[in-house]
RNA sequence: GGUUCCGUAGCUCAACUGGAUAGAGCAGCUGCCUUCUAAGCAGCAGGUUCUGCGUUCGAGUCGCAGCGGAAUCACCA
């Protein structure tokens, strides 16, 4: 049992018999000592004083001296207007030191036998390669999965690719008029990035078109209806939906290039899916739920044919589910996948990591399948809502080439990081060694400057100014992890085992208990990120811990110690960092060094 | 206009979900490499937490009003 949950026990114990004030177990205020203050906990009394009908530094008091006598691992207390504010006996964290530092896995909970939670991220479309605002969802989707994993729970990842309709026909349609047949291979361009030129090439020459036609006096709606190159790609969708042959050896041929460009960049960050949705396949489903929604009356035929959900009760708007002619929007083939998935995993959660310009659809996702249909699946959908990459200028438009591109911002991150590393002179590596050190760095340093930040903010990119690598940031924490192994190299060399013998109770210094009471609390960070789908909480207490290992490594000498004992504690508390760092950035989905 | 979200140091972000004197990094200024890796450590300076009213023993956090910004309100995805 934790710490605090005993100490919330035993609060609850005092309060019954001091006061017969009756409060939940877990409700008790327990909150780490701030470090001006004496003592390891504090517990907030005001909360009780009006029923105590005493006076705060009274109850404090009463409540100290309680738990003094019934915990045993309490040593004594002190009381500052109405905190109250407990010191824990060094042997409770000698235990704690000696329980986990040589645990490699420390922070992955025991396995859950449960339903899975599944979860989908990525998603992208496949006219145009990933610019850094897909880059944020896939590092999120994966960093969430890995810190639920480490929760114990059974997790599916999947990807739903948007592999059809109207944006892709562009890209053909360009590819077809003034590609002259380029291949990746011809052009020595990754698919991805080849596909995404010929989306480019058609917006301009549409745009041009556009413009000629209005100067020949039509109106702007008419200009967009009418230019040829857009009826072009619309004759195509229509082909494509027809089944033509031609048509679709093309589409899987382009389609093909993209997703070698995007495994690449997937294998480059890291990120792998258990399972991957295409939409062709995907976009017809959802039809029969909304059939049974219309049989059950909760949905209605509008009268110009299209079927419609009225929310208005519920504070939205109408929604069509299904267009005049029959065929899908993007609702139907949701609330299609969703009960596909269901009847595949039956996971007890299906997390959609997707920004939160969709919060609207997803209330109206969740709203429809759970409220209307009666869906027990849909009343598990969890939005995981994130904010938006912005640029100084404002968001990332494709079309006009105001994104920042995934691939080429990790080639530059891992430049920064080889010319950083030559800055400072470090040279004593062999060359592969080296070209995967600068991929850790770089890549590391773009992963945490993503994944620092609350989930649900948006995030501000300035490309003018490279990420730093001072600081907050991953090359920080992995440094400390390369020093921490450098001391244990050390160790070795000098044939001290620090997994010998321990040294029971060893009196703990100011930097070497404050190191203990942090590794001590990792495991409840970690739980509180898989609550909260928040990398950012691991990030800032590795942060935090990292931190304060550099302090302590600063201040305290460990090979000069001349008492073995007190030598065996720091090495066995740096061991124990190490191996919370390496976890904790492992959950970031971020590598660290042993030396660099 | 309706709905939702956001507003903390010059800049980028924290603040354990209502608790003690709001903390870090960057940028600026000072020190520390014959000593376990200076991508480090120590220090200085920087704040009316957008404004006002309210709830509370206690508000950056909750409520109301205003100001400013973003998203959304498609038979696009």
């Amino acid at each position: 049992m934790s710490i605090e949950k005993t100490l919330a026990l035993a609060l609850q114990q005092s309060l019954r018999e001091l006061y017969n004030i009756d409060i939940p177990a877990d409700a008790g205020l327990i909150q780490p000592t701030r470090k001006e203050f004496e003592g390891d906990l504090t517990i907030v009394v005001f909360p009780y004083v009006k029923l105590a009908r005493k006076a705060p530094d009274m109850v404090a008091k009463e409540i100290g001296d309680k738990l003094c006598a019934s915990v045993d691992f309490i040593s004594g207390y002190n009381v500052v207007k109405g905190y109250l504010n407990l010191s824990i006996a060094d042997s409770f964290w000698n235990e704690q030191l000696h329980a986990h530092f040589r645990d490699t896995a420390y922070g992955q909970a025991e396995r859950l036998e449960e339903a899975p939670i599944l979860i989908e991220y990525s998603s992208p479309n496949t006219n145009k390669p990933l610019h850094l605002g897909h880059i944020r969802n896939n590092l999120l989707g994966h960093s969430v999965s890995q810190i639920l994993i480490a929760c114990g729970h059974p997790v599916v990842q999947v990807n739903l690719v948007n592999d059809r309709g109207i944006h892709i026909c562009k890209s053909m349609v360009a590819w077809l008029r003034y590609g002259n047949g380029e291949t990746p291979e011809s052009s020595g361009m990754k698919g991805d990035h080849l596909v995404g030129k010929y989306y480019v090439v058609f917006d301009q020459h549409y745009k041009e078109e556009q413009k000629e036609l209005i100067e020949k006096g039509l109106s702007e709606d008419e200009a967009a209806q009418q230019a040829s190159i857009m009826l072009e790609a619309r004759e195509m969708l229509r082909k494509w939906e027809a089944g033509d042959e031609t048509v679709r050896k093309l589409w899987q041929q382009m389609n093909q290039w993209v997703y070698a460009g995007f495994d690449a960049t997937y294998n480059r960050l890291g990120i792998r899916f258990d399972k991957t949705y295409y939409e062709s396949e995907t976009y017809l489903l959802g039809k029969a739920l909304v059939q049974e929604g219309l049989d059950k009356g909760v949905f209605y035929r509008h009268e110009d044919g299209s079927v419609r959900v009225n929310l208005t009760d519920e504070g939205l708007d109408e929604k069509v589910l299904l267009r005049k002619d029959g065929t899908s929007v993007y609702m139907t083939q949701d609330l299609g996948t969703a009960q596909l998935r269901y009847g595949e995993f039956q996971p007890q959660k299906m997390i959609y990591v997707v920004g939160n310009e969709q919060n609207y659809h997803f209330d109206v996702l969740k709203l429809v399948l759970g409220k209307k249909l009666e869906k027990e699946f849909g009343n598990s959908i969890y939005h995981l809502s994130y904010g938006m990459v912005e640029l100084p200028s404002g968001k990332m438009k494709s079309r006009e080439g105001t994104v920042v591109d995934a691939d080429d911002l990790m080639d530059d991150m891992v430049q920064e990081a080889k010319n950083g590393t030559e800055a400072l002179g470090k040279f004593d590596f062999p060359e592969d060694e080296a070209a995967a050190l600068y991929e850790m760095i770089g890549l590391g340093a773009l992963k945490y400057f993503i994944l620092k930040v609350d989930p649900t903010k948006n995030i501000l990119f300035n490309p003018a100014e490279s990420i730093d690598f001072n600081g907050n940031t991953a090359p920080f924490i992995q440094y400390t992890h390369a020093r921490i192994r450098s001391l244990l190299r050390k160790a070795d060399g000098q044939e001290i085992d620090i997994n010998g013998p321990i040294a029971e109770n060893c009196e703990l210094g100011t930097e070497e208990k404050q190191l203990i009471k942090t590794l001590y609390r990792y495991p409840q960070v970690v739980l509180a990120a898989g609550d909260n789908y928040s990398p950012a909480l691991i990030a800032n207490y590795i942060y935090d811990l990292a931190k304060q290992f550099n302090h302590f490594y600063q201040e305290t000498p460990i090979f000069k110690e001349e008492d073995a004992a007190k030598r065996q504690l720091r090495l066995q508390i740096s061991q124990w960092t190490a191996t919370t760092i390496r976890n904790g950035m492992k959950l970031l989905g971020i590598d660290v060094p042993d030396k660099m």
